[in-house]
RNA sequence: GGGCCUGUAGCUCAGCUGGUUAGAGCGUCCGCCUGAUAAGCGGGAGGUCCGUGGUUCAAAUCCACGCAGGCCCA
């Protein structure tokens, strides 16, 4: 790398670190490559205690985005933390490859559409599309993933097409079967007649899907079996489907609604009928002319027989119900999906909804089909030929009811209708045999599993996740596609026997023998049959696939091809996981597949140890654009992973993505963001390295040297620095171990950037410059080495390039710092009092500052002093302790404490604020009163009380006691002069000036112009020079002959002269300085070590 | 239609086991530094905490109902 001309411990930090990193970041790619350090960190945790950690398999059906970069963040700076921390972990890459977009994407590829097209192709030559199409995406995955350091071992990757992979999804499947929780059914699903295939609810979601068509708008009289009177009575019911009317099995009334039996004229010829309709709808229906009989609620009408339009015959359609009730046919049925927004509020059941066919399953109604598979009729009706398509049918039909004097009223209405997006052919929903997974059976052992399991954020597991689990359907797990694991059900011609076959060495034996080539795809597994036990027939494959999230639930198996060879040690070691980490978009994919799978086998089997499936679960929600707006192609406001690394590097990008707010918030993607990353994190921290190793390598300090103090002899201000990173490492662990990540990088940033850059460093620069190496200046070198080395350590989960190029020049050995332990903060460092101290310096400081911005004195010019009145003893304390006294006076360029006091009353007065927290539950509702009392307490009893006493007061004519802990000293100011307050000190500064600090400060400014000259002339940091200064004025003069020496030390100035005359061949320059004084200097660069 | 989430400064977001000066970063204005320098620092201004009711001594925080947006499901 770019460094390496410069190697060893304190190298300078390539300037590319932080100006081109993606750069900077490809070569610790190749520097982790070469050496293996993926390899080498989990060999070193071989004997660690193990993390477990799934990697949720992308689809290897679309490029990565951005937002993919945030998801991969998070489960890598897990993964890297639980390995600084000594653990073991497991990471293998997996990969989803199966399923229907792999499939969309090779007919795309081959110019072909549909069912049977890709019949026509050849599914053997299909599926290998596929298989080849996978790798697509597979390699621009790797390659991405490793771009940003997401440390994965891709080169033993699990694949969810590999035969081990299929075989162990079969082994589970039969674990299914077996235990009885697999059951055939029928599934409603969008059908296209033309394609010959369902539709996934993906592709429904296709923009054009639905359309505007204009449809028959039909109202039926359904005749009630029973006729009381001498006029026939009828339900209404409409539909604009009507070529589903044969098909018709039940009426559906809403429970809770008010239905009206009425009479209306029939005809012109005068005589009537009777009809019912929804009382909500009466008028619109029936026109003005009817006259209302009775009104009932649809409950009552439940059961009422009515006479169906068409008799189709056998065969019934059985629902998958425990009890087929032919009795219920053709009758009332109550149902809540009934609205009033259009037709007669009485529903129409036909089982081409998926409303109708689960309620005739909840009910046990057969039914007939009209229409079959190919969206054509499969028998004549009325005047419709068999093998009529679907749509034709309407309008033949319509007028054999009105023929029959059954059609009430026809219109045509435009409505919004699915239709296919391959070929426009308008869909049809249709129930197809589809096998399900019986997981109601054991739902509550799923609540029971989840309710064990850590959400991050709880909402999603308890909310989202839980009320999805409490409403869970039976799992339908056969797909009717090409590319996928196949069912491993056969199912007997003869006598419909089932039998699930579990391992390929199973088939074999079963079947006799095995096709040549096979490989436990389709179509080669579904030429094998096996001879039925029962009744000797054939036995044949259902020609289903899994539903993909099948394959990637039984993951935490499969990967190892449980329970196959030796894999079983290894997956009781790495079940149930510690954590998985997946997008907000899983609850209804893998975190339900996983736990639907897991539930079921955990208790199955005892490799697995039952209770929960994983023990955490981080989501992450989307990525949006910067405008918030969602991501997509169409609107072109996708932003390329690739390109965002190659402007910012992966590490700016991680640490944004964790660091601007909570992750499972949706997050607006904002550029600038990450550039102020950039600037401010990594840039401070780089800047603080550079500071550090530009001194120590001019120094050679060593951090082993013996005659570095330890820690516990250093000043404060080291001893300071040494806590605050203790304090620092033990807020990381506390923050990852609950997977906080964005507190993490928020702790961090304030570390880096407040308090090792800003104020540290540069409190502290001139140890690092000034002066021999002695004790203090080692104990500087020592102490921000050891400080910088344990933030480098904590950003390494979340910024690996950039710490791991901070490491190398740190540890300058070749060692990596993703091998390196973070070590749990013991307490040994922390010094909870000097801490304390330091953020009572900080506050004072930030009030003088104020004051000398609003007085406009600027800091160079020093001050004799500050008044600072505290109303805490502890306070008061602290700051008169040497350390803290030196930090204010330093900083603020003030002299001494003005004055240093409790409050006197002269300032401002002691008072006391009410500390609701306490009172308020003692108190109740005579907090408020007490509050007024409290506020006007004299400053005795506030003293009294500070100091540990107790007062009385009366409130509302009651007494009440106030303890210490009852409220809390601060001060009302009433100062002549400008002070500055936080309720807990008062400050205000001396800004009257003698003449030797008006002399001090043009000294002070005399050096800031030359150091400005010397660096204007390019001259190097250490040269040292001659200075000549002299001054037009009595004050200039006065100040420079005052303070020689200073401005002698600050400048690097070898020999100083005072002579009003230009030295020869130099830089000069003059400034105006003070009071309208003159300073006119001249410099040139003395001989090297004069 | 149902579930969940979000609404706080011009922008992006913290705070939300109820407790009295509501915070940070960016931006903006003013200033500083110049031995980390194609950086850095300080100070100031800026807020009906979406609205309306309620609970409470006390509400940005809890509850209810709205409004707006998002995600998922129907």
């Amino acid at each position: 790398m770019s460094g390496s001309s410069t190697t060893g411990r304190f190298a300078p930090l390539a300037e590319g670190a932080t100006r081109a990193p993606d750069e900077a970041e490809r070569a610790v790619l190749e520097r982790w490559r070469e050496r293996e350090v993926f390899r080498s960190v989990a060999a070193a945790r071989a004997e660690g205690e193990v993390f477990v950690f799934w990697e949720g398999p992308p689809t290897a059906n679309g490029r990565p985005g951005i937002h993919h970069v945030m998801a991969r963040t998070i489960k890598d700076a897990i993964c890297r933390y639980q390995t600084m921390r000594g653990r073991r972990v497991e990471r293998k890459a997996g990969w989803d490859t199966h399923g229907l977009p792999v499939e969309l994407e090779v007919e795309k590829a081959l110019g072909i559409s549909g069912r049977p097209e890709i019949e026509a192709y050849g599914v053997g030559p299909f599926n290998e599309r596929c298989r080849e199409s996978v790798w697509t995406y597979r390699r621009e995955w790797e390659q991405l993933s490793e771009r940003i350091a997401y440390w994965l071992d891709y080169d033993d990757p699990y694949v969810t097409y590999d035969a081990d992979y299929v075989e162990s999804v079969w082994h589970i499947l039969a674990r299914f079967h077996d235990a009885g929780l697999v059951y055939r059914g029928q599934r409603v699903v969008p059908y296209c007649g033309r394609c010959g295939t369902g539709l996934s609810s993906h592709e429904i979601g296709q923009p054009g899907v639905y359309q505007d068509v204009e449809d028959p708008s039909v109202t039926l009289r359904f005749r009630l079996a029973e006729q009381a009177g001498g006029e026939p009575e009828s339900l209404l019911a409409w539909t604009t489907t009507p070529w589903t009317l044969p098909s018709n099995f039940a009426l559906a009334v809403h429970p809770a609604h008010e239905y009206v039996r009425a009479r209306v004229p029939l005809g012109e010829d005068g005589g009537s009928e009777i009809v019912w309709v929804v009382a909500e709808r009466a008028a619109t229906v029936l026109g003005e002319s009817f006259e209302e009989l009775e009104r009932r609620r649809g409950s009552e009408l439940a059961g009422t027989a009515y006479e169906p339009l068409f008799e189709l015959g056998e065969p019934f359609l059985l629902p998958p119900s425990e009890s087929v009730d032919h009795q219920a046919r053709h009758r009332v049925v109550l149902a809540d999906y009934v609205t009033t927004e259009d037709g007669t509020g009485i529903v129409h059941q036909a089982p081409y909804g998926a409303d109708d066919w689960a309620l005739a399953t909840r009910l046990g109604i057969p039914t007939v089909l009209g229409v079959g598979p190919h969206g054509r009729f499969v028998r004549p009706v009325g005047p419709v030929e068999e093998g009529t398509p679907f749509k034709e049918a309407d309008a033949p039909l319509t007028a054999d009811l009105e023929r029959r004097g059954l059609l009430f009223a026809s219109a045509r209405a435009t409505h919004s209708y699915p239709h296919c997006w391959r070929c426009d052919t308008p869909l049809y929903y249709f129930p197809t045999p589809a096998w399900y997974v019986r997981t109601t059976a054991y739902k509550q052992r799923m609540i029971d599993y989840n309710r064990r399991c850590n959400w991050v954020p709880p909402q999603v597991g308890e909310g989202r996740f839980g009320d999805w689990l409490e409403n869970n359907i039976d799992w339908n797990i056969s797909r009717d596609r090409f590319w996928g694991t196949p069912l491993p059900f056969w199912v007997c011609e003869g006598c419909d026997a089932e039998r699930a076959v579990g391992s390929v060495a199973d088939l074999e034996r079963l079947a006799g023998t095995l096709p040549e080539g096979f490989d436990n795809h389709k179509p080669l597994i579904d030429e094998v049959t096996i001879g039925c036990e029962a009744c000797g027939a054939t036995m044949r494959r259902t020609h289903a696939v899994v539903d993909c999230w099948f394959d990637s639930g039984a993951m935490p198996y499969a990967q190892y091809h449980w329970p196959f060879g030796d894999s079983r040690a290894l997956v009781r070691e790495q079940f149930p996981a510690s954590a998985i980490a997946e997008g907000l978009d899983q609850t209804r994919g893998w975190f339900y597949s996983l736990l639907a799978i897991g539930a079921f086998l955990a208790e199955e089997d005892e490799d697995l140890e039952p209770g929960l499936v994983y023990r955490n679960c981080i989501v992450n929600g989307l990525v949006l654009d910067k405008d918030g707006v969602k991501m997509s192609k169409r609107l072109g406001n996708i932003v390329d992973p690739w390109e965002a690394i190659a402007e910012h590097g992966a590490d700016a990008l991680r640490w944004t993505m964790l660091a601007a707010g909570s992750p499972w918030l949706p997050r607006r993607f904002d550029p600038d963001a990450v550039l102020e990353v950039r600037r401010r994190f990594f840039g401070t921290l780089a800047n603080s390295y550079r500071f550090f190793a530009e001194y120590a390598r001019i120094d050679g300090f060593d951090p082993e040297d013996v005659r570095i103090p330890p820690a516990a002899e250093r000043s404060e201000i080291d001893r300071w620095l040494l806590s605050r990173a203790q304090t620092l490492i033990a807020t990381v662990v506390e923050c990852m171990d609950a997977f906080d990540l964005t507190g993490t990088c928020r702790a961090v940033e304030t570390f880096v950037v407040d308090e090792l850059s800003n104020w540290y460093i540069r409190r502290n620069r001139r140890r690092f410059w000034k002066g021999e190496t002695g004790a203090d200046k080692l104990a500087a070198f020592a102490s921000l080495h050891e400080a910088l080395r344990s933030a480098v350590l904590v950003t390494a989960p979340i910024a690996p390039f950039l710490a791991e190029q901070l490491w190398a020049c740190l540890a300058g050995d070749g060692s990596s710092v993703h091998g390196e332990l973070i070590e749990s903060a013991g307490g040994s460092r922390v010094d909870v009092e000097l801490e304390a101290s330091m953020a009572v310096v900080v506050r004072v400081v930030e009030m003088g500052r104020a004051l000398r911005e609003r007085a406009g004195a600027r800091t160079r010019q020093p001050l004799r002093g500050i008044h600072v009145r505290c109303c805490d003893p502890d306070d008061l304390e602290l700051l008169r302790g040497a350390f803290a006294s030196a930090q204010v006076f330093d900083e603020l360029n003030v002299k001494g404490w003005a004055s240093l006091e409790m409050d006197d009353g002269e300032l401002c007065t002691l008072r006391a604020k009410p500390e609701f927290r306490t009172l308020g539950k003692r108190l109740g509702p005579l907090m408020k009163a007490a509050g007024g009392v409290i506020a006007a307490l004299p400053a005795e009893d506030v003293a009294r009380l500070r100091d540990g006493g107790e007062v009385e007061i009366e409130v509302e004519g009651r007494l009440v006691t106030l303890g210490p802990g009852d409220v809390r000293p601060t001060v009302e100011v009433h100062a002549p002069f400008d002070v500055e307050t936080d309720g807990r000190f008062v400050c205000a500064l001396d800004l009257e000036l003698d003449e030797d600090l008006v002399a001090e400060g043009l000294a002070r400014e005399a050096v800031s112009r030359v150091n400005g000259l010397r660096r204007e002339s390019g001259l190097a940091l250490e040269q040292r020079i001659h200075l000549r200064l002299w001054g037009e004025g009595e004050g200039i003069s006065k100040a420079l002959s005052a303070h020689a020496e200073l401005i002698g030390a600050e400048t690097l100035a070898a020999e100083l002269s005072t002579a009003a005359e230009a030295l020869d061949g130099t830089v000069w320059a003059e400034w105006t300085v003070g009071e309208g004084e003159v300073l006119r200097a001249s410099l040139v660069a003395a001989e090297p070590r004069s």
